[in-house]
DNA sequence: GTAGGGTTAG
């Protein structure tokens, strides 16, 4: 930083100032998270009477990786009242900002200036788009969430389409965001043409393509072209094998995923901490109580893995579901980590079902204190008084909501 | 001209 300071210093004394490319090095430098500051190169940025395309560029980028991301986007927009020209390398910068920031409404605003400055066939700026929409999606509602979530799937897929049509070849990354796309929607028939897309063309399936395709089939239930795709694949390791299983788990085909758990094992191959939620899971849906356990016990004494909050939630589900109410408390309460609110609704949800309404209540009571902005729960503590009986209480549960909603904001 | 984006299984 001392450096840099003198160098500015020395610009100044040798009227290097009015230089460009040296006010360029300069600002590059200063935007270093290492040796720079991002302050002292606003200051220096401040100074040029006309900065040029590179220095709008080099101070976004500082932005973008900074801890004020929303700065990145103030700058541009100030870029644009001073109609400064954009280049390819705007856009990234930009929307790497945006993605930190989950700003969607940005991002569908800078889509519209890539199209609009005729930089919608750079493949930079496009899969920067792509990632943003993959990603982007955080809103008050759960309800609000999942449809902004299938939102940007469905832009993430038309970009695609558009890039094809463009003639912009996608490479890896873009088939795998593409494809996790389709695996969000349940697009079984775009996701097989990206398939057929990747067959005709060559394309080599790595380990990160052969997952989302495994992963694609298993979401949109197409468990046989699943393990098509798993049985061809060159090299199997914890993720593929992890990967199959969890397609047979959401599925509810627990004994499946069992087995191929069992022949995981035969092959050599070490499952981790996914690998058991995905078991854990399989035997959530599937009703296999004691495998359930016994898995969750060999967790621990056979593959010294220390279960997670996750594994502590499949397992109250687990139990839960069963029937097992009181057992389930008692892990949460015996549980070496401080229960959230996933574990404590996992409980909620299954005392709803199993129809225990005085456990239901003080499980609904503990979630509002501990999860206030969540919408859900209220509904959910509110259902269980009115199924009680207690009309008044869930009418006062429901008004808490309403008080209580108006303060919850975006995230 | 100088600089750059994106990755899988829960």
């Amino acid at each position: 930083m001392v450096e840099i300071k003198q160098i500015h210093a020395r610009l100044y004394k040798t009227g290097l100032i009015g230089d460009p490319n040296a006010v360029s090095r300069l600002l590059a430098s200063s935007i270093s998270p290492d040796f720079g500051s991002l302050t002292y190169a606003r200051k220096v940025f401040d100074e040029i009477s006309r900065p040029n395309t590179f220095m709008w560029n080099t101070m976004i980028r500082g932005y973008s990786k900074s801890n004020e991301p929303e700065a990145a986007l103030l700058l541009y927009h100030q870029m644009l009242c001073h109609s400064a020209p954009h280049n390819a390398y705007t856009f990234p910068f930009l929307l790497k900002a945006c993605s930190t920031l989950s700003a969607l409404e940005e991002t569908q605003q800078i889509h519209a200036h890539i199209i609009k400055t005729g930089f919608g066939l750079d493949v930079y700026a496009t899969n920067s788009l792509l990632h943003v929409y993959a990603i982007s999606g955080c809103i008050k509602s759960a309800h609000l969430l999942f449809e902004r979530l299938l939102e940007r799937d469905i832009d993430a897929l038309n970009l695609f389409c558009e890039m094809l049509i463009a003639g912009v070849k996608p490479d890896n990354v873009a088939l795998v965001i593409s494809l996790s796309a389709c695996a969000h929607l349940g697009a079984l028939d775009q996701g097989r043409w990206i398939h057929a897309y990747i067959a005709k063309n060559g394309i080599k399936i790595d380990r990160i393509l052969g997952c989302v395709l495994i992963d694609m089939y298993g979401k949109c239930g197409d468990m046989e072209e699943a393990l098509e795709v798993f049985t061809k694949l060159e090299k199997r390791g914890t993720s593929e094998w992890t990967t199959i299983i969890n397609g047979f788990a959401i599925h509810g085909q627990g004994e499946e995923a069992l087995d191929l758990f069992v022949q995981m094992n035969k092959a050599g191959i070490k499952p981790n901490l996914i690998t058991f939620t995905a078991i854990l899971t399989a035997c959530s849906h599937a009703g296999l109580v004691d495998d359930g356990k016994s898995m969750f016990k060999s967790m621990t004494t056979v593959y010294r893995l220390n279960p997670t909050i996750e594994h502590y939630g499949c397992m109250v589900d687990l139990l839960g579901r069963a029937g097992l109410l009181m057992e389930a408390k008692d892990l949460i309460e015996k549980m070496p980590l401080k229960p959230n609110a996933a574990i404590w609704g996992a409980l909620l949800n299954a005392c709803w079902i199993r129809g225990h309404l005085e456990l239901g209540k003080q499980i609904g009571k503990i979630l509002l204190e501990i999860d206030p902005g969540h919408g859900g729960r209220y509904i959910h503590l509110a259902r269980i008084h009115a199924a009680a009986g207690e009309w008044d209480q869930a009418v006062e549960v429901r008004s808490q909501m309403k008080q209580r909603s108006f303060k919850t904001s975006r995230v």
